[in-house]
DNA sequence: CCATCATATGGTAGCGCTAACACAAAGCGT
DNA sequence: ACGCTTTGTGTTAGCGCTACCATATGATGG
């Protein structure tokens, strides 16, 4: 008997294994009267569909509250799409904002996304090659990353998939997002000049990322469109932390005629020059006024609140990791694989570093001090 | 002949579609010269397997370079975990942290992070209602959400799995990862008495923060171990932001005698607190020691680098997933769902904000100054 | 010596979705 | 009228893995 049993139960139903009571695609499809299939293309939006057939099944999808399978999408769908993401010691501020956009965006996109940490770019190029060699299919690289020649000349090597978060080299080897840095700069510039500055000092950024020059470009343009001299001495080079920031600003603030206002490559700088002028009994901003780059999360730390340049970071890596997936589609569709750049919108935040000069001119009030 | 041909074709094999050329597990089954399912065992650490067959199958896992395909575990495994993570305006630098430890274990357990920030605590808990009713599995709670008694109410009431990332009730609704933050504050007062302050300020972080009366505890129970008076002027409020710290630094420093050291709760306001004091053209450490606590990246970006107190924040979300992952495996295997909790190593970092007072009593130097 | 159990392994049937095809219906040129 | 494409939908067969059972083998116990 006991064996009659084992043996019915052979070719009975076995006990089914759903992992939850969510709805799958088949609910769907049932409450919509169509194939599961039907309902696949409309979530996917393809466009062979009906019109009326598609709304039937979001009103199902509505009605069930039915949200995809992640797994099974990815598992049927071929390749797991895995997103390298490389730091060279970001700022803190930065790396999280630029999280946060890529894991958002990761998540709608069910990708899955491979974060590691490096130490200088020479260590950046083999953690590259084996995350490449372990399947990784597209890579996200932030500056100082993108902007080495070598670290480029890898993505090419490897043929994979890249975007640069930053202006990237045209080659036509990887894609880009970025904002306009030249002409932030230039509008931040104007502004000072509108308050009514003349002697700006500009405090550059790490020279070996892009993104440096242009900014200072931006700035040099600003102040010859103006008229405005800038004299070498104003133009001071930091390497984009505060460290920097507060040598640069040390130099700046002792020149004579000391500058009105100074402007940072970014907010770290922008934070170290304001850390310096308080040290020199300096008031920021109606001593001297100070702008930052960026709008990190420092620049409303500090007080004063930095004026600055907003950067629409986490849209951006957003950008970039949605870019990645639809190259990486391309590609395996067998069409070239498809470079894409984006250039987004940045904002000029105003807050409370920055005024009008002191009506009298600051060159009285300094005589020689050596 | 063409319908021929159509119907030879419908029994023929389909192109298979594989996605990639990875290894998949039968590949290994066949190197290994076993089935499938005895590969997945060893994958998964389940002990019965002889060691000998074990041994072969990572032998042959080696050769291979196999990496199992996380979609389709999670697929074939039930339910897909998904964690929640809600954001309450952290700073940055902890953020970055906390994303990073989190994102690595998430990687390594295939489990899906769903990041989410909000603006304040009654913003987070109907979005955790809303997210728990997508199908969030879990979530991690970092503070200061960790430390609201409505935020621990909705996690017993959704009856769902959560961590505190800081100390958490321990009414055993939820698990939590902490350090002994009495125990560090502790540690570093005495470090700052062993370097021969005797009149230390302190600077208190958020009331709604558990860990803050923690710190607060093992700074005064240090004091009062080492037989140092706490009068009350030298314990100031402060709300863990820069700007807290400032006002509380004018505060302190305004005292006479002013101290010769302040510890603050956190690195936020030892920031801010070495940017008063050099506001007041003292010397840090020299005048005035100065230290932090968490060791974000702002310790040491800042001039001199904070003496603070090491979370290991990176070791502690990750454990809180783990945990999570844990909890969810057992509950559904109706064990009761464990409750676990872990209190983690911390170190006392010793930068350049510190040092022995200076040797003529700075009671000397201030006079009446109102 | 056979029932009973523990141990180690295999077979099978899905998990929920989509690629690739099949096919019916409609449109269009000749 | 016939082929030919186009459009919208259904069918089938997996994607790579693991849960669930079955079974082979040896160990135990009465």
């Amino acid at each position: 008997m006991a064996s009659d049993r084992t043996k019915a139960l052979k070719g009975a139903v076995r006990t089914p294994r759903r992992g939850s009571e969510a709805p799958t695609i088949a609910d769907v499809a049932r409450a919509a009267a169509c194939s599961p299939m039907t309902v696949s293309r409309v979530i996917n939006g393809e466009d062979s569909v009906r019109e009326e057939t598609r709304e039937l099944v979001l009103e199902a999808i509505n009605k069930l509250n039915y949200t995809p399978n992640r797994a099974a999408r990815s598992l049927a769908g071929g390749a797991q799409v895995r997103i390298g993401l490389l730091f060279d010691n970001p700022s803190a501020s930065y790396l999280a904002e630029f999280l946060m956009g890529a894991l958002e965006e990761a998540g709608r996109r069910d990708v899955h996304l491979e974060v590691q940490s490096c130490d200088s770019t020479d260590e950046a190029k083999p953690m590259m090659r084996k995350m490449f060699e372990s399947g990784i299919s597209g890579f996200i690289l932030p500056p100082p990353l993108c902007d080495d020649q070598s670290v480029l000349d890898l993505v090419a090597e490897l043929d994979t998939v890249a975007i640069a978060v930053g202006p990237g080299k045209a080659d036509g080897t990887h894609g880009s997002v970025t904002i306009d840095d030249f002409q932030a700069a230039y509008d931040m510039t104007r502004h000072i000049i509108g308050l009514g500055h003349k002697r700006i000092g500009f405090i550059i950024g790490n020279p070996e990322q892009v993104a440096s020059g242009r900014r200072l470009g931006g700035f040099c343009q600003a102040m010859q469109d103006a008229g405005l001299d800038v004299p070498d001495e104003l133009l001071v080079q930091g390497r984009f932390n505060y460290r920097s920031g507060m040598a640069a600003a040390e130099r700046l603030l002792a020149l004579d005629p000391r500058p009105t206002a100074i402007f940072a490559s970014n907010d770290d700088m922008a934070a170290a020059t304001v850390a310096v002028a308080h040290r020199q009994h300096l008031d920021v901003p109606n001593d001297i006024s100070v702008c930052g780059f960026d709008d990190t999360d420092l620049a409303r730390s500090i007080w004063p609140e930095l004026t600055t340049i907003r950067q629409p970071i986490r849209a951006m890596t957003a950008w970039a990791v949605a870019a990645i997936v639809r190259a990486l589609r391309s590609k395996r569709s067998a069409e070239l694989p498809k470079i894409e750049r984006a250039v987004m919108p940045y904002d000029l935040i105003r807050r409370e570093s920055d005024a009008a000069p002191a009506l009298s001119a600051p060159t009285a009030k300094s005589g020689l001090q050596t």
